[in-house]
DNA sequence: GTGAAAGCGCTAACAT
DNA sequence: ATGTTAGCGCTTTCAC
């Protein structure tokens, strides 16, 4: 036999119906042991497996979810997703990963083709979709998660935190310490981090501060956080006392240039990042930053697929899995 | 009409059957322009997406290709990762991902979900596959790229480098730099860092000299780097001029542990890693490393899924895309 | 607990 | 260039 062998091939070397090894393989419970052991014989000499585009179009079940995030590139992300992965792969759930390149165009074109795989729910990141794209959602008719911000109106639910709160909170600390002369350096500028820069611009003006910002659209990385602080020191006669990178990827490159143009972190100048990355706690002066529970977060998002019921009349589907500033020498 | 639209229903708001729309749409050259417009119509009216799981079913073309990897945390894979989408989603090629943990057996069980999903194509990684998944293999019948380590017996074809005469390169690079004393620093011990290994042990044998081995099976970190310096110093009475660090994450750490200590370098120690990833070029002193081409592999991967016959033809198969040696001030 | 029949929505093959 | 027919492999429904 060339061909791979399906339902009625199995059945037959096991001598019983195929419903009956469809029922034994996905309902093992309905079938009486002895089958069930005949079953299990046939399925392993045929080497069976199952067609699961024919159990989709029978079931309307296609055990896929769909995930879509903005950047493969980012470390962020990977945390995230190794998260959902951890829920998924138990739930013998397939995940349909796509990368949208912090484009809501692309990422409205994603969905249409993760649609057509009727994934039974999915995780999108942030809350700047296409209204195109919130039609499909709608139409869908499957639970859909937001993550890594905080939304009061989701599609459907929702998991994060706010990265506005996050901003503003981390440039009090940086007040509270005592400086004063606090830029603020930003890559990519993604509705996140322009809602890390309000909460930043917020409470420097709340303190009668100017908020000094040193921004750019290119893609974050550790070269870039050197190239900002330098922009921004020449852009301020070297008038800074703290840098608040966006990220702790800018704040590595920020303290390794600091340290090449002999700037003393934190006696001259204080730094500090977002995201908590390992190497953060571990570069000397270790970095400020703000921790996330970024696994988590990927976590939940699964559980809220499995069980939206039971998460949408709780808190209205959203949840906010907060932040921690962590203090260190940096600043 | 609360369910969802389906081709027929396109259809008659079209006024043709069912099978022009369908033409239309993967196809569109087969259809007049007259009949292709009202389609588009009627497609936008209806809000129609193609229902997968029956296109796979009637053309046993799923759309889908399944790649697993070792491990979602480990950032080199997701530049492997980056690579594989960006040629696929271009092609309209959705990717599974599974996460195998680093285990041959998971490995086994996800290739059997996979499977279930009938993809065009599949990518793993490394070369220690179990036995019943390369039969699971040999009976799908579809290309199969092996990625990341290179192989004469590749199940179907094969993309990577040696990570042998990589970690046997970097070792003479070492030895003609005049380290005598040469350390290697090794954690989780995968198949391919036990590679790299048996190249530092092999080079190191050639120079009639001893191979300091320090290694651990648990997941590397930049903390674990710097544990492992102190291990190998302490278990070698501090007489080391060299380590060669199976990563750049123990490079780092080991780094920074180093500076810590007090100690020099590389005038008193020499540190050297592997992979190149971006921070070990910006720390002080910048890390010598190893650097290889993995957007570029995974890329290459999904060609050759695309093309099979093609390099199937070339090389039988078998694409060596090499390393560099990054030689910088740390070494 | 098991089976027979029907049909999920699409496309391949064969008309026209 | 367009339509008709049949069937992909499974599960749902209903019968026993």
């Amino acid at each position: 036999m060339s061909r791979k062998p399906n339902l009625k091939d199995v059945a037959k070397v096991a001598g019983v119906s195929a419903i009956t090894v469809s029922r034994a393989l996905s309902d093992p419970d309905k079938v009486s042991e002895k089958l069930r052991a005949k079953v299990e014989m046939a399925v392993r000499q045929t080497g069976y497996i199952r067609n699961q585009a024919a159990s989709a179009l029978a079931s309307s079940r296609s055990g896929v979810i769909g995930v879509i995030i903005p950047s493969l590139s980012n470390i962020v992300f990977n945390e995230v997703l190794a998260g959902i992965y951890e829920m998924a792969q138990p739930s013998k759930l397939q995940v349909l990963l796509g990368d949208c390149h912090y484009s809501p165009l692309e990422e409205e074109k994603l969905l249409a083709t993760l649609l057509s795989q009727s994934p039974e729910g999915l995780i999108l990141t942030g809350t700047d979709q296409t209204d195109h794209a919130r039609r499909l959602l709608q139409n869908a008719e499957i639970p859909i998660v937001q993550i890594m911000e905080l939304t009061d109106s989701p599609i459907d639910m929702n998991v994060g935190f706010s990265h506005f709160q996050a901003g503003f909170d981390m440039t009090r600390y940086l007040l509270a310490k005592g400086y004063r002369r606090v830029a603020f350096l930003g890559a990519r500028m993604d509705p996140r981090t322009q809602q890390r820069l309000a909460g930043f611009s917020q409470a420097m003006a709340d303190a009668g501060l100017e908020p000094l910002v040193q921004s750019t659209p290119q893609a974050s990385s550790i070269k870039l956080g050197g190239q900002l602080l330098r922009s921004a020191l020449s852009g301020n006669q070297g008038q800074l006392d703290a840098v608040f990178c966006c990220n702790d990827d800018l704040a590595l490159g920020a303290l390794f240039e600091a340290r090449r143009m002999n700037i003393n972190v934190p006696g001259q100048l204080a730094i500090c990042g977002f995201n908590d990355l390992e190497a953060s706690a571990l570069v000397e002066p270790a970095i400020t930053s703000v921790a996330v529970s970024r696994f988590e977060m990927g976590k939940t998002a699964v559980q809220m697929l499995l069980k939206p019921e039971q998460y949408r009349h709780q808190g209205g589907g959203i949840i906010d899995l907060g932040f921690n500033i962590v203090g260190r020498a940096s600043a």
